[in-house]
DNA sequence: CTGTTAGCGCTTTCAT
DNA sequence: ATGAAAGCGCTAACAG
C-alpha cells in the first residue's frame, strides 16, 4: 500500500495525498477529510525510506559507546535515547569495545545509512579518532563528543572536569585528616590519565609526598580494587585513604579493607567515582562523585540537535562534577 | 557523489558499477578494476537509503527494552547488539519505560522505517501487546519476545522459566536448613508473577506453611529490599530465609539483615536474582540465580534472523535458569 | 486548490 | 559483458 493506492481510492492525485499527509496548508477541508478517511481506513504509514532519499535523512543518530553494559555508558546512552525520541529521531546502538575496526566500521555504516548525527560516548574515542583510518571519516556528519575531543569539521564536545572531580575526593579525604592517601587507576582513557592527574595534583596541593609512587594501576572490576588493597597490605604500605577511578574499584576496595579486619571509614577512608547504583550497594555506601552522566547527554543531543538542524549558536562546554557523601569518608 | 559521477568517471553506465559494487560475476576483469579506481579514489560509500528503498530493507532491526539502564536489560541489548551487528545489521534502540503509548509509537516507527525486524525484551510486553491498540501494529513484521510470548502472525518467544530459577533457590535454602522463608516481590509483570508461583509451589513441596502470606511485595530497589527486611523484623516475625526476585533487593535484604545485628547466612540466609554485577558487590556475594540473558539474547537473534531470511526452521524455545552458590546462602 | 512531472540513488530486468 | 530504462515511494517545483 503506498501513495498511489491511496491516491486512486480518494480520487485524487498524489500530491494531495502527500500534502495531507504533511499537514499542509493549501488543501480544501472536503478534500482533506475524503483523503483522511482512507488514510485511517488503511491505517496507512509513509514510507520512512523513501522520505528519506528526497530529504535524505531518516532521522537517525548514531550513539557509540564502548560498552552499553557499563552503568556509566548505560545512564548516558539512555538519557540521549530518551531525549532524540522526544525530538523525533531514532537511535541507532553501536558498542564498539573501544576497537579501532569496530569505530571504523560504525561510522562506515552511519556515513552509508545517511545519519543526520553522531554522539560519541567516552573519552576513549578521543584516542581512536587521532588514528588517520578514522580521521577521514570525520568532518561529514555533525558529531558531538560525549566527555572527548577530536580536531575535525562539525565536531564539538562536552567536557566532563574529571580532574576536578578526583581532586573534590581527595581534599574531602584531607579534610577528615587522612593523610597516607593512594589512588586506583584502572584503565588508560584519557578520562583516566585526567582524572589520575587531578589526584597527583590535589595530593601535591595538600603536601602530600610520594607523587606517581601512590598510584596503583589495576583492572577496572571489583577484583582490581580487591587486588590493588590486598598489594598495598602485604606490602605493608601504611595508608588511610584510598581514592579509586570507578565505583566498582571502590566496592572492591571497601571489601578488601574490610575483610582484612579494618574499619571504612575510621582506618581507612574510600572514595568512588560515579555516583552509580554500586556505590549504594556497597556497605558503608560509598562517598562518591558525581560527573553528572544525565547533563551531560541532555546537552549532547542539544548540541547534535542545533548542529543538525542549524538552529540555534552551538558550542562546546564543560561539565563540573560534584561530590557526593556517603559512608566511606 | 553518486552512482552516475563514478559511472561518468570510470567511463562506463550505473549498471556496470552497480555490478562492481555487488560483486556480481558478470564483470570483465578489467572494467571491474577501472570502476574499483575510481571506487577507491573517492572512497564511494553507497546510500544505504537508496538501497534500501529498492530492496525494502534497511538492514536494522528494533530492540525494545523498558530500560538499558537496568543491567539485565543491559546484558540483553549488549548481545543483541552484538550478534547482529556481525550478522550485517544494526540496532534501533527503544526504551519504552513499560509504557504502552511508548511501545506503540515505537512500533508504529519500525514499521515506518521498514525494520526488518523487531525484538521485545521483557515480560512486560507480555501485557502491553494484548492491549487491542497495539495488536494492530504486529504481524506485520517478524518478531521475536525475549521472555516474552503474544499471540501474533509472524511472533516467536524465547522464554525463561523463571517459577523453576526461584524454585532452584527455595531448594537450596531448603536444603541447608531454611524452614521460614519469606519471599520479596518486586515487581508486578508476568514474569514477577512466574517468579512468585515458583516460590509458593516450592515451597509447599518443601512443607513449607503460609503460602501468600510469605510473599512481601516492595519496590525493586535497594530500599525496597531494605523495607521489606526492616518491616518483616518490626512485626517480630521468625524468618531464616528471604528469596527475592531481583538482586537488588536481594542487596537491600543483605543491608538490612547485617545492620540488624544478625549473620548472613547463618541467622538468615538470602537469595537474589539475575546473577549480576550487583550479587558481587553484595558482602557476603549474593547466591543468586543466574537466568542468562547472554544466552536468552543470543537464541532471540537467531530465530530472528532465520525469520528474516526466511533459512532454517523455527521455533520457540525454553531457557533453564541455574543458580549460583554465594556467601548468602 | 489540485494535478503533472521530475527527480532522490540505487537495483534489476531486458536488450544488445 | 555492457547499457538503457523502468521503478522503489515519496517530495517539491511548476502549471493550471
Amino acid at each position: 500500500m503506498n501513495i498511489y493506492d491511496i491516491a486512486k481510492e480518494a480520487g485524487v492525485s498524489i500530491s494531495t495525498v502527500s500534502r495531507v499527509l504533511n499537514n499542509k496548508s493549501n488543501v480544501k477541508e472536503n478534500t482533506r477529510r475524503k483523503v483522511e478517511a482512507v488514510l485511517e481506513k488503511h491505517d496507512y504509514r509513509p514510507s520512512a525510506i523513501a522520505r528519506g532519499l528526497v530529504s535524505s535523512s531518516m532521522r537517525t543518530v548514531a550513539v557509540l559507546t564502548v560498552d552499553i553494559r557499563v552503568p556509566h555508558y548505560a545512564r548516558t546512552a539512555y538519557t540521549i535515547e530518551r531525549e532524540f525520541s522526544r525530538r523525533g529521531y531514532e537511535v541507532m546502538l553501536c558498542n564498539t569495545g573501544g576497537e579501532m575496526d569496530e569505530t571504523a566500521k560504525y561510522l562506515r555504516v552511519a556515513t552509508e545509512k545517511n545519519v543526520d548525527g553522531i554522539v560519541l560516548v567516552g573519552s576513549v574515542f578521543n584516542t581512536i579518532c587521532k588514528v588517520p583510518e578514522i580521521q577521514n571519516l570525520l568532518g561529514r556528519i555533525p558529531m558531538v563528543l560525549a566527555n572527548g575531543k577530536v580536531d575535525a569539521e562539525r565536531s564539538y564536545s562536552v567536557l566532563v572536569d574529571d580532574g576536578y572531580g578526583v581532586g573534590l575526593a581527595v581534599d574531602h579525604l584531607v579534610k577528615r585528616g587522612c593523610q597516607e592517601l593512594y589512588y586506583l587507576k584502572d584503565l588508560d582513557t584519557v578520562s583516566a590519565q585526567l582524572k589520575c592527574r587531578g589526584f597527583l595534583e590535589a595530593a601535591e596541593r595538600a603536601g602530600i609526598k610520594g607523587g606517581k609512587r601512590r598510584v596503583i594501576e589495576t583492572s577496572m572490576s571489583l577484583k582490581g580494587g580487591m587486588d590493588a588493597v590486598e598489594k598495598l597490605l602485604q606490602e605493608g604500605k601504611k595508608f588511610d585513604g584510598v581514592v579509586c577511578g570507578e565505583d566498582i574499584t571502590a566496592a572492591g576496595a571497601v571489601k578488601a579493607i574490610r575483610r582484612a579486619g579494618l574499619k571504612v571509614p575510621e582506618d581507612v577512608a574510600v572514595t568512588g567515582y560515579n555516583n552509580s547504583e554500586y556505590a549504594r550497594i556497597c556497605e558503608p555506601p560509598l562517598t562518591t562523585v558525581d560527573n553528572k552522566p544525565e547533563l551531560v547527554a541532555m546537552l549532547s543531543v542539544q548540541l547534535l540537535t542545533s548542529l543538525i538542524e542549524e538552529t540555534d549558536a552551538y558550542s562546546s562546554c564543560t561539565i563540573q562534577p560534584e561530590i557526593v557523601p556517603g559512608g566511606t569518608a
